[in-house]
RNA sequence: UCCCCGGUAGCUCAGUCGGUAGAGCAGGUGGCUGUUAACCACCUUGUCGGCGGUUCGAAUCCGUCCCGGGGAGCCA
């Protein structure tokens, strides 16, 4: 296929009185006397490219004069400066093809702008749209910045599996893994024979890459597990997905302490990097998604976060003088209007709450010496909450053994886990990070299905 | 899963006290113009989310189910 040019190196290089190629879709055509302006997008940038089409093309009245919305086409000819407002370049075409047309009357996308909610039943469409393609090129960016500031720091990326057969990771409900035929289920004593199953035990997608990166952050020092992760809960709130993206990094030798820095450095760093490097894309949501946004991620850039211990943060939510739906108290958890006390309104910006109550987290946190608390830090943003959850790993395998039996899981099920521990056991710490949740903070969209391509949430799969 | 709100033309929505529906945009036709979400004129389009009920009569009232939105829980 003939090589082109696309369209963001055109705007960008301008290559006037040079003959180029350009091909993609239509976003609209306004015709004149005797010419069309053709506004060509090929998916490279936000702005497309203006084609000029005159009646003296051999295809004119056949084709070029039916283009709508929507169609692709191929068009060559020399790109020159333009004698009009609203484009620095303009390609004056001498020859146009149509790939495909694109009915008016059923094509989906108009010349208008659409709600989220429509787009959101046109999946595999919506990412012709300005602000879906936007959130699209904003995502890849995010994610080869994740694996920049990784990497230049000398972590090893690990692929976790998305198969798991440990049956409690300790984070929420499980799709499961099955090749039975679920008309015909093996029983003995009414229970699913579960030993003449795939995997001969009982199997399911993983909630969580963190137990799988310990193990190979205690043996490479610093990794990361970045991919897909399942949740069954029937969870309907724009932040949440059955199935999402991840980013896990577990870091040997690291405390709780480390741990925070890391996560305050990486969090600054995916947005400096979308400011810097997606400013077209960005400039959109700030002017037609949140007109507030640039300050939002400014607020976060220019402050170190707060640090406050789980017990301070309780105390701060006892003197505020504000009534709560939900009760304060030390030992239970804190609820969304207390997280977002604490980020919107008492300090106005990222809040890193420490060192919670061991009853309200995980086995695997680190017990403190207070043996009331873990060393666990979750961050949470003002707008979306909590975006990070993390925590120094309980190293020692008799704390760890106990904090097991506490919370009934079946130990024989873990002993690769607890092997850890019992060979060469390092302090070591780690977190989450929701990828689609930090999309939404960067671009300010409001609802997680829209910074996924095909969200997957409790009664709906979109393609 | 719980609470609240909503579902009317391809899209975004209006529709009063129950009397079989309308606007803008899109689309079609014609006109005009180096146009910028082009403009002007005319025209077309409906299982009023599904099912059941009340009523002489239901978009409108009641029940139920489905879907969407906001909030909550769970979490990332």
């Amino acid at each position: 296929m003939e090589k082109t040019l696309r369209i963001k190196s055109i705007l960008t290089e301008k290559p006037v009185n040079q003959d180029i190629c350009v091909q993609g879709w239509l976003k609209s055509k306004r015709d004149s006397k005797g010419l069309s302006f053709l506004d060509v997008t090929d998916g490279s940038s936000l702005t497309g490219l203006q084609v000029i089409a005159d009646e003296s093309l051999a295809n004119y009245h056949t084709d070029i004069a039916q283009l709508s919305t929507g169609c692709s086409i191929v068009a060559r000819g020399q790109l020159v400066a333009s004698p009009a407002k609203g484009q620095e370049v303009e390609l004056h075409a001498r020859e146009i093809t149509v790939y495909g047309w694109a009915q008016p009357e059923t094509y989906p996308l108009q010349k208008k702008r659409h709600s989220f909610e429509f787009l959101r039943s046109v999946a595999h469409l919506r990412g012709r749209t300005n602000s879906l393609g936007a959130v699209a090129r904003i995502r890849s960016r995010l994610s080869w910045a994740i694996h920049q500031f990784f990497q230049q720091r000398g972590f090893f990326q690990v692929h976790t599996p998305v198969i798991t057969t440990s049956d409690c990771e300790g984070a929420g409900e499980m799709f499961t893994v099955t090749s039975f035929d679920l008309q015909k289920l093996p029983r003995t004593a009414g229970a699913v024979d579960f030993s003449q199953d795939f995997f001969g035990r009982p199997a399911s997608l993983t909630v969580s890459g963190q137990l799988e990166a310990e193990a190979y952050a205690l043996a490479l020092g610093n990794v990361y597990t970045f991919g897909p992760t399942f949740r069954a809960e029937n969870s309907n709130t724009s932040r949440h997905l059955a199935e999402f993206w991840m980013l896990e990094p577990e870091m040997a030798f690291c405390d709780l302490e480390g741990d925070m820095d890391l996560a305050e450095e990486l969090l600054k760093f995916l947005i400096s990097d979308c400011l810097e490097n997606c400013a077209e894309d960005m400039d959109l949501f700030a002017r037609f998604i949140d007109k507030t946004l640039m300050a939002k991620l400014d607020n976060v850039l220019k402050h170190e976060f707060v640090r406050i211990s789980y017990s301070d943060a309780v105390k701060e939510l006892e003197k505020s003088g504000r009534s709560f739906a939900f009760p304060v108290a030390w030992g239970i958890d804190l609820q969304s209007e207390h997280e977002r006390y604490l980020a919107e309104t008492l300090f106005q910006r990222p809040v890193i709450v420490t060192d919670y109550p061991k009853t309200i987290k995980p086995f695997y946190m680190r017990v403190n010496d207070d043996n009331k608390t873990v060393a666990a830090m979750d961050i949470l943003f003002p707008g979306i909450g909590e975006i990070i959850g993390g925590s120094q790993r309980e190293e020692r395998l008799e704390q760890l053994t106990a904090r097991m039996v506490e919370a009934g899981i079946a130990l024989e099920n873990y002993q690769w886990y607890l092997d850890l521990r019992r060979f060469g056991t390092v302090p070591h710490a780690g977190f989450g990070l929701g990828f689609e949740r930090i999309i939404q903070f960067v671009t300010g969209m409001g609802n997680i299905r829209d910074v996924i391509a095909f969200p997957r949430t409790p009664g709906s799969t979109a393609v």
